[in-house]
DNA sequence: GACCTTATGACAACGGGGTTGACCGGACCA
DNA sequence: TGGTCCGGTCAACCCCGTTGTCATAAGGTC
């Protein structure tokens, strides 16, 4: 019975603690709690003392820890993409798609770290994949191509996104340290190349290699494109490389 | 007390069950743990259980559920690259590295979720590294333009694998799912684009991307290289673009 | 306002989880 | 033969997700 997201509810008692639930607020507070104790932070009872209510009341408004997960990527993406428009460069407006979701997740790495390899199938969610989808088939890309590339540049965002972001939140709390600890005092003899990037290895671990990679993406899908167009006209075929 | 690793341990008591535990033995049980019941289905508990030993006895080995996470990524890695000698190509050399931790990763993707945001800091991965490094300065690369170019690399294949391990761990469970079922059915009034594509974008979610992507990628280092090299010789500066 | 319906919060309890400290037995060395 | 200490076991701690049941206030109807 729980979590019928169609239509606000309408009966609203206020908690013991005086506070009115709602499936916003429930997310919201979740975002707080992960940013705050970390991704492993976030459980229903905690959720539940946070919010002043009794942890159960938390199933009225989602299935389950999963479902709750999701609501919490879904307004990640929302919030990250919000006031998006893109511009007339197809190229310039994926640019800025990517780079707000990726900023979106450095933001909060915690969160990010739990949400980003999720499928929410909810509204933000559905609302970027038509979006990125309008820029692709704008550009020229026919519709397998434009699902295609739509997939590897979404996939390509998020996994940095997640990578960095996970580097991002363990950071002092063991796996990073390890690029500064483990690999700084290794012998020339047994590694050399190891011991010869010594220097500039924990700086470019800790750095983002989103930027560039992205643009070898884009630099791929423009020539892809060119191609395409020289090939078939605006509509590539469905068995272009990508 | 727990988890020191230098030297095989001297004195080993057979379990009440009889078995001989030792870290390799607890790694690969984890694994086929994970395997089979998904990456919830590994717990300390249940690992004892499925060694024949009480659960305490892994601390005897391990630190926490952490170092043990860890050990797995590390062996994970190891089979992955196990015989790996990379050829004269650093670009074929480069693109196998990737399809075979790639590749390892979609062959357990429920571990391959767990573990493929880890740094292990271990030999394993040390050794990955080592390698890793080892072809991109053959290639001609610097030192600083190696390390950045290893990051990115590394961190465009972990991110796709983990990606699509967890679709592939999902799968059904609901997460993918929603491909098929939620975005099948938006009407084209009001997400045209997601309508239009509706039939390959099932089809391109639930497949991978990484080979394009790749290519992609190393189509943009070659430029960088010969680039590099037309301006500064052997060893380009530290300020190129990547 | 009285009354019924029902949404929704609270409570208690279940099984399972990570981790720890105490115990102790047997393996190794002298 | 005896001491040392590695390493397996036991019991206990507190936290977790989830569910079944109960209670109560909100909202509609008359």
């Amino acid at each position: 019975m729980a979590a019928d997201r169609l239509g606000a509810q309408r009966r609203r008692r206020p908690t013991r603690a005086g506070t009115v639930l709602s499936h916003e607020l429930i997310v919201a507070t979740a975002i707080r709690l992960v940013d705050l104790h970390g991704s492993d932070g976030l459980s229903v009872r905690r959720l539940g003392a946070a919010l002043g209510a009794d942890p159960s009341a938390i199933y009225r408004y989602f299935t389950g820890t999963d479902d709750l997960v999701r609501a919490v990527a879904d307004s990640l993406i929302g919030r990250a993409l919000d006031g998006f428009v893109p511009g007339p460069s197809w190229r310039a407006a994926l640019a800025e798609m990517g780079e707000r979701i990726y900023a979106g997740c450095l933001a909060r790495p915690r969160a990010a770290v739990l949400t980003a390899a999720r499928v929410t199938g909810r509204v933000h969610e559905i609302q970027a994949v038509e979006v990125g989808l309008g820029i692709l088939r704008g550009a020229g890309f026919g519709v397998a191509a434009a699902s295609r590339s739509y997939h590897a540049f979404i996939d390509l965002t998020l996994g940095y996104a997640m990578l960095d972001a996970a580097a991002l939140a363990l950071s002092g709390a063991g796996d990073v340290a390890a690029w500064g600890d483990v690999y700084a005092g290794l012998p020339s003899g047994s590694h050399p190349n190891i011991a010869a990037c010594a220097g500039s290895l924990e700086q470019a671990m800790s750095g983002s290699a989103y930027a560039s990679a992205l643009g070898f993406f884009l630099d791929g899908l423009t020539l892809e494109l060119e191609r395409g167009e020289k090939v078939g006209g605006r509509f590539g075929g469905p068995e272009n490389r990508l």
